[in-house]
Parts: structure tokens; C-alpha cells; sequence
DNA sequence: TTTT
DNA sequence: TTTT
């Protein structure tokens, strides 16, 4: 009934942009989220650790993510939680996988240059940084394509 | 670096409670969340959308959410997202589990009656309807027990 | 850049509809929500504190809310902090206020029978307990109307 | 029963630090929320909409916000909203004053160097870029000494 | 009162 | 798999 989710987190790889069958664009990436440690456990030299999440935008804010986020870059991800339920081919199994589905992500860092070669900013500054990729979907009538 | 998430559904079943290897109280249930459909959907009568999430809490109110919690009750978790990975001893295969570990769990109905005999509110009003379990415990040295 | 708030609490009086100039539904209520007391200080005695928001909902879900809400009522909002500021008439000062705008309300609780005479959930079920309310307006060209 | 509020945004000035009789640091600061603007207004040179908040940390994070905040550093806070009301002694009418009280205050920029003569960060990098701030207090015996 |  |  109510769901939200709102991570701060480093993408681990660079965005995946892909398309549903009837066209729609998804753009799909990882976010490692550091877990908060004492000062005493940091003291202490005790390892990090890490969650990973997997996060999924729609549509525009698909093709903005795919274009102008990159491997490294700092986001906040704004969304819901989604649990996706599958039969692994390979063992029967039933299988169950959680993502974030985002509603608004934010670049909380400038990115001083594309990743890619023909990557670019729109002239007018239409994308810049801090700047929010655009607004959610909702209502998507097609399955992830993946 | 910030996690959080807020989520309001019902348990799919009775909480199971368990124990550390030293002693602490951990205790899961699955709480399932209905996904918000478009009036246009519920009147053409489109099949509602749950999505399930597990929830873990722990010590005290792990506890409290094992004795008064039941199969069918509404309660609202804000808490934060954590992955856990393991390699599948049946496949060989790397899965990932992601729950949300409560900081706060709400009651957000009167429980009528006890699911279990033996199950009674304390005596002088400790426990009632919307009280929050309890606090979070937010370190907790051991692994999960499961 | 990122502005989220989630509330879970009661309405302090019945819901209050209005419309701007050019006819969009408004409605505010406010809610009280209690302050999280340690078991020592429920013991203790020591005296709930409990503090007071101003909900604003726009358009389809103002209707709802004005017709569904009560007084008593418990309720989750999810949506946005907002400040508004204005020079008070009678001192000169500059005052502001911070109100909440929500993108959906959830009734937390079913209501036994409408507050006031001639509310009626309409036939079909069209709106129920736990329901939400509908989606957010996110761009009003109007300003309050108050 | 549930309050949460997350937010991203810039400090307007340098955070102020008091302390309550007993000698509890509070500090202080108010942040800019840009207002999401859709392209079109952005587009049509609409003004930017800003929403500011004071949001105040407790005790050992007070003294980090105090020591490495300053005015135009981006923030992400997560706390809960809180009502404060008193009588204003010029009219006598009563005002209510809504504050984020922040369990968290992460830092989202590098501090290139200090704002102030004499700020310096631990060595041995006890406070860094990205680190949360330390742990909130929850329960303060103390009114805010303001 | 911030910042890009 | 990220980053400081």
C-alpha cells in the first residue's frame, strides 16, 4: 500500500539501456551503498561493507540515465521497491529477484566528461548536473525485457 | 551512504523468530504490498499486483514482533535496504537476497486476539495498537542465523 | 533536489475543501502524529508529545479525501515538504509555513459510516479501506488558495 | 506513529552551534530545495522555486556539522519533521515553527578546504567526504536553547 | 539565505 | 561491480 525506497549510492558499472518489445526504453544499473560503520568499527579496521542494489528507470529518464550517467558516479535514487518472481530454467527453482524501480534519480556529481565517445550534454544546458532526470512511469504495460 | 526504505503491507505468515549462535533475537516475516493500480485498471478488472519483501528485526523488537504480530495483520517498516549474497550449495550458483531490516515496526492494527495461546499484551499497557516495537539495534556483530 | 516525507497519523478535525480560482480542487487537513517515547518514559508517565502537520492534497484525491476523511481518522502520507512565505498583515513580519503536499494518502482504516450526512462511497467499491487515493497533481499553476 | 523526511539540498548560511543548559551541542542550518521544474517551465525561463528548511543535529554530529558544514555545501538529511510552538511575545498570537530534526546528515561534496580559520578535519581521516555524520540522539532531555 |  |  505504501512504498518507497531512497538510496544514496555509486553505480558499480556503467548504465544498460534496452527497449521492451513494443518500444519502450528501460535502462538498468547497479549502485553500491555503503553501510554506515562506527567510528569504532572504522578504528578498529574492520572491512567495509557493501550493498548492492539494482535499479531500473523508464522511459526518458531511461535515456538520460543511459546517456549521461557512468561507472563511479554518485546518484539518488528515489523509487519503489519491486519483486520480480521467475522459474530458473536450469534448476525448476523459483526464483525471486527485488529492484528498485526509480521515480526520480539525481546526478549528485558533476560528470567533468562523457564516458563515451559522441556522449553529450544537450546544447542549452537541457541536462545538467543535480539536475532530475525526468518523472516516472507508473504504468509500464510492458514486461522488462529481460 | 543514505538507505532507507518505508514500506506498509500485510504479513503472508506467522513471523518466525530465532536466535544468534550468541543469543540474539532475530526475527523475519514476509509482508506483501500491493502494487497502487489505476482506477482504469481495477475497473476493468486487470489482476492486482503484490509484491512480497522480507523484513528482519531485531533483539527486543524481534521479540515484541514475534509475540504480537500474526499472519494477516497491516504493519508499516521503515528501516533500510540490505543485499546478502551466498553461493547455492545445490547449483554452485551466486544468489543475491535482499530484505529490509526494520528499524521500526508499527502496528497499524488492533490485534483482537492472540495468534498463539500464551500470547498476552504485558500487563499495564506496554504493548497496544500503533506503539512502535521498539529501536533498531543497527550494529549487530553476528550473522543472521539463517 | 530530493524532498520526501512519509507520515503515518490522525486527523486532527474533518478535512477542509476548497478550490482555486480556476476551479482546482484543494484539500488540507492536519494530522497529529506522536513522538516516539522510550518504554521508561511511557513508564515514567511522562506526557505524549505529539506534533501537528498540515496535509495539502489537489485535485482528484482532494475530492477524496474531503469526502472519505474524517476526523480520528489514521492515515500514510507520502509527498513532499513545502514551505510557503508571506508577510503577515497585522505585524509587518515575514512568516512562513511548512506544509506537507501529498502525492497519495492511504486510508489506514476502514470508516464505519461517513462523518457527515450524504457521504457515500460510491457503488462499486470505487473507493475502500486502504485504498489510495489516487495520483498526485505535481504541477499547479494555481497558488493556494489560501 | 511514522515520520520521516529525506532531504537534498544546500546550506544557505554557515550551520550554527548552541548549546542547551546542560551543555548539549544543537546546531543549526537551513538548506535550499530546488523545486522539481518540468523541462517545458525551464524552458519558458519560469523561476526556479526554492523551499528552505532548518534542520537541526544533536550532540556529536552537532559539533560535525559545526566544524565541517558551510554555507553552499550539499547535504542529504535524514531525520523526521518536528512541531515546535510557542507564544510570540510582540503580538501574543501563537506560532508554530517546523524543523527536520536529522538522524543523519551525510556530506555530498568534498569540503575542498575549510570555511573557517582553524577547521580541520581529525587527522587520520576521522571525518571525510561522504561519511555519515554520527548517530542521532533521539531522546534530549533538554528544550532547544532557542 | 544556497548552488549549477 | 563503485567510491573516498
Amino acid at each position: 500500500m505504501l512504498n518507497r525506497v531512497i538510496l544514496i549510492g555509486r553505480l558499480g558499472q556503467d548504465p544498460e539501456l534496452r527497449h521492451t518489445n513494443s518500444g519502450v526504453p528501460v535502462c538498468t544499473f547497479s549502485i553500491a551503498v555503503d553501510r554506515p560503520q562506527s567510528s569504532q568499527q572504522r578504528q578498529s579496521g574492520a572491512q567495509k561493507i557493501t550493498d548492492w542494489f539494482t535499479i531500473v528507470v523508464w522511459q526518458k529518464q531511461a535515456e538520460n540515465a543511459a546517456r549521461y550517467l557512468a561507472k563511479g558516479r554518485l546518484v539518488a535514487v528515489d523509487g519503489r521497491l519491486q519483486s520480480r518472481s521467475w522459474t530458473d530454467q536450469q534448476s525448476g527453482q523459483k526464483r525471486t529477484a527485488i529492484e528498485v524501480v526509480a521515480e526520480t534519480v539525481r546526478f549528485l556529481e558533476r560528470s567533468e566528461q562523457s564516458g563515451q565517445p559522441g556522449d553529450q550534454a544537450p546544447a542549452g544546458g537541457g541536462f545538467s548536473y543535480g539536475q532530475e532526470i525526468s518523472f516516472p512511469d507508473g504504468e509500464n504495460p510492458d514486461d522488462l525485457p529481460f
